[in-house]
RNA sequence: GCCGGGGUGGUGAAAUCGGUAAACACAGGGGACUUAAAAUCCCCCGGGCUUCACGCCCUUGCGGGUUCGAGUCCCGCCCCCGGCACCA
């Protein structure tokens, strides 16, 4: 229950009031002129919502409290702040949720946006309700479209067979996320791995860029951690491993494989395709056909979580086809197994069991020779394998390699092999390409027609938006396509190149296509006949700062990367890189857990704000631990904030005038130079406990506060407690918001100066006494006093003295024998 | 397994160019004011020993090390959280 409220400070009617006026008087938002002329703009972003039908959760309302204060605070800075919102509505979450409770989406998310655009409004938030976005909207998502074809145009959008995740049972297409433990969420049947076309966006001839503007840009330490292991960069070599036949002799054909480890090639004593590899089929023989194609069919059927659990035993079967080890001259076995992937690399590998725990693996499950081709320290050419060997150490069995060390010999072994014309120096990435088609209905319809003559042809530019047509029955079924597809009248058309009748593509694209350029969106929403405003573009980006979760770190952080490099290389943009500043803030946990709905943990919002005022629950978020950690939430922790609001009130609204007390001055300032530096930095936890350290000493012993010593304070809570701040500020006699008028407090050195300093003094490390001393006292003034302290002297009596250590303005440590 | 982030009082947490460990706050205890309650203000609040008091010892997951001095740096472990995971 909260305290009875005791004169004044009545949270709902004054939250109540600034909302409506930040509205009527347009506060918060900029008209076209206003981002046109805006003198100092900073771009102030965080991740947009997925608008559940659950309403907003804590965890969204500490991501956007944690954005507002660093907006607010630099406003209250003097810059022209924009801090824009919308929805990320579409995508399979809103689709299942739907269906689940039997409505459509069409009709859902119009609910669900208002609802959370009520309880945004509620929580206080500096948004610019004026550059909304909602990607379902299709004066939002012919811009989608629209960067779609900018990508096929330039050949950075193609259309391959991939594999998807299939229920047999179900007869559908399920996500990554449907698919638990290998089995399809609804109804537990194993899912299978099926072949189908899709489109893809070429992020992969990015790779290099994505990873090497890492080096320039301010984001935190992890999210660039997480990009960099994404994209996976690993150097080695590519080697051509000749095919032969029986007799040994070569066919002319040869298996590509690249390896990091080409060092090691002595030691490989068999190779493996992956089942998709396409040279299966030349390489088997025709008595082992059957196992092999047996075995293919198996791993196809395999969904691709499954495929990819480690530790399971190996498997696989012979070809009965053989290469040639271009190092050795040996003939050695080509074998097909499912631990080779064909998305990576070429799809084939020389398998060295000696020096690779997986190759080991497997050589052990098949008995295939095992060779040693490095020892290590106190090994030799001869030392037995009891495992792969994967360290450091220098090469044996390795013809004119032996003895050298492993630190040069992936370097000369894969000279030698360019040299013999069977390698060359290779990189590869980890990332993949993008595959943006989803099998599904909520989402915008990907801008193509397929023509039998003139192929896959773009929708034009004038025809978009490509509208997504309102299908009452669209849960996905057995024809295994997209719901689109069960609606000729739709898909029927003519091709826009040929005039012939021909299909419109079916399939819709990815919510993250959606939600890589939305930032691009907000400041040039005012404009319907274009995507982005030049002029508007130029001004307000790129971001200067975003926050948001860490969960993004790689998916959506890297897909915005890549769309905003695209669409400067096409001209669209003048910068690459679309965000100056990124900062991940943490997760906002509960009694040791994550909220979930089965732990039964989650907290509901709203109740809170209603019992304390929005105010007091931003300020507990912002207080409870520290913003890039995130912190566990305690029900009882918010009547901190809740008395500090309150007594900051009580004290203002009664503060008298006159010269402010010279030691409350000096905590004023030296509060002021902590919150300023804290602020920008997200300490937002102990930014909020110097602001309430600092009115304990203006109230202590119930002192009356002058108005000098408060009005600072007052500014300075004004990003984690807008409304009340308001409403001080217009008790103090000043006209207009606090956000427009006020500036923020400046440290005064002067003012904050101490005549003394408090001291330690140790003798042998060990806390003895503790002095006070004038500022400017010299060393010798300092330790004379130290070593008048009683209990100093004592420790000191008898001992001889080796060595006296001053650390100025902190301690004195008597080093004694 | 790999990559991040952590482990400090009853609780959430402060303090990392090495320099008085536990700021701020919650919970708890005591007091002032009050007919009473609320609110407000003051005091106590890591463990142990001792004491009128002063004081002494121990304490930042565990074990070593460097240093006048280590929560902070180095070496070796243990545990928790998050992410990735047969990437050749």
């Amino acid at each position: 229950m909260a305290r009875e409220d005791n004169g004044g400070y009545d949270p709902s009617a004054i939250e109540e009031k600034w909302q409506r006026l930040w509205e009527e008087r347009g506060i918060n938002t900029f008209t076209l002129d206003e981002l046109r002329d805006a003198e100092d703009p900073f771009y102030n972003l965080m991740m947009f919502p997925y608008p559940s039908a659950e309403g907003l959760h804590v965890g969204n309302i500490y991501a956007f409290t944690g954005a507002d204060v660093h907006g607010r605070y630099q406003r209250l800075r003097g810059k022209d702040v924009f801090e824009p919102m919308g929805f990320d509505a579409f995508g399979i979450h809103s689709e299942n949720f739907a269906l689940k409770i039997g409505t459509h989406p069409m009709d859902l998310i119009p609910s669900n946006v208002k609802n959370f655009t009520r309880q945004l409004r509620r929580i206080g938030g500096m948004f610019d309700w004026n550059h909304a976005v909602d990607t379902t909207d299709p004066s939002y998502y012919k811009w989608t479209q629209w960067i779609f074809l900018q990508l096929f145009e330039a050949g950075l959008a193609e259309r391959k067979e991939a594999p998807v995740n299939w229920c047999p049972s179900c007869m559908t297409v399920l996500a990554n996320e449907q698919v638990i433990g290998g089995e399809c969420e609804r109804c537990g049947t194993p899912v299978e791995q099926r072949r189908i076309a899709q489109w893809f966006f070429k992020i992969t001839d990015y790779a290099q860029r994505l990873l090497d503007n890492l080096d320039h840009i301010d984001w935190s330490e992890t999210t660039l951690k997480a990009q960099r292991n994404w994209i996976g960069r690993s150097t080695g070599a590519q080697l051509h491993f000749p095919v032969v036949d029986e007799d040994g002799r070569d066919t002319g054909r040869a298996i590509e494989v690249y390896t990091t480890r080409p060092d090691t090639v002595f030691g490989a004593t068999y190779m493996v395709l992956s089942p998709e590899h396409p040279m299966v089929e030349e390489v088997t023989d025709d008595a082992l056909r059957a196992p092999v194609y047996a075995y293919i069919d198996t791993a196809g059927k395999k969904d691709l979580v499954a495929r990819q659990k480690v530790h399971k035993t190996k498997t696989g079967v012979p070809t009965g086809g053989h290469c040639r080890n271009p190092a050795t001259g040996e003939r050695i076995p080509i074998w097909i197994a499912d631990y080779v992937l064909m998305e990576y690399g070429t799809g084939a590998i020389m398998a060295v069991p000696g020096h690779d725990e997986r190759d080991f693996e497997f050589a052990r499950e098949f008995d295939l020779p095992n060779r040693r081709v490095v020892a290590g320290p106190d090994e030799d050419a001869d030392t037995p394998l009891q495992e792969a060997y994967v360290g450091p150490g220098r090469l044996v069995n390795s013809g004119p390699f032996d003895g050298m060390d492993t630190s040069e010999s992936v370097e000369a072994v894969t000279a030698w092999a360019a040299e013999n014309g069977w390698g060359e120096m290779k990189v590869n990435y980890r990332l993949h390409d993008w595959c943006i088609s989803r099998q599904r209905y909520w989402g915008p319809p990907i801008p193509v027609v397929h023509c039998e003559v003139c192929g896959p042809v773009a929708v034009p530019e004038e025809d978009l938006p490509v509208v997504l047509p309102r299908v009452e029955d669209f849960k996905p079924d057995d024809t295994g396509i997209s719901p689109l597809a069960r609606v000729e009248s739709w898909y029927r058309t003519e091709c826009p190149g040929c005039g012939r009748e021909a299909r419109r593509e079916t399939d819709v694209s990815d919510t993250f296509l959606d939600s890589s350029w939305y930032f691009l969106r907000y400041p040039s929403t005012d404009f319907d006949d274009r995507p982005l405003d030049a002029e508007i573009t130029r001004k307000w980006l790129p971001v200067d700062t975003y926050i948001g979760g860490n969960e993004h770190a790689v998916l959506h952080l890297l897909y915005s990367r890549f769309i905003t490099m695209a669409l400067k290389d096409l001209g669209h943009l003048d910068f690459e890189e679309p965000y100056d500043v990124f900062r991940a803030h943490g997760l906002i946990i509960r009694e040791g857990a994550k909220m979930s709905k089965s732990r039964g943990n989650v907290i509901v919002p709203d109740p809170i704000i209603e019992e304390y005022g929005a105010d007091t629950f931003r300020t507990y978020l912002m207080f409870l631990g520290p913003f890039d950690e995130g912190g566990d939430y305690r029900a009882q922790g918010i009547q901190g904030p809740f008395g500090f609001l309150h007594r900051l009130w009580d004290t203002v609204t009664s503060a008298r005038e006159g010269e402010p007390d010279a030691d409350v001055e000096r905590k004023v300032h030296e509060t002021i130079r902590q919150v300023t530096e804290q602020i920008p930095q997200l300490s937002y936890n102990t930014a909020i406990a110097a602001l309430m350290e600092c009115l304990n000493v203006i109230r202590a012993g119930g002192r009356t506060a002058f108005r000098a010593e408060v009005e600072p304070l007052v500014v300075m809570v004004a990003p984690f407690a807008p409304h009340l701040a308001e409403e001080l500020w217009e008790r103090m006699g000043n006209e207009g918001s606090i956000f427009d008028g006020a500036r923020w407090p400046e440290y005064d050195a002067s003012k904050a100066t101490r005549e003394s300093v408090e001291m330690a003094v140790q003798v042998n490390g060990k806390l003895r006494a503790t002095i006070s001393v004038a500022k400017d006292a010299s060393e010798d003034e300092v330790v004379a006093i130290a070593r008048t302290e009683e209990n100093v002297a004592r420790h000191l009596d008898g001992k001889e003295e080796r060595r006296v250590v001053h650390v100025p303005g902190r301690l004195v440590n008597f080093v004694v024998g």
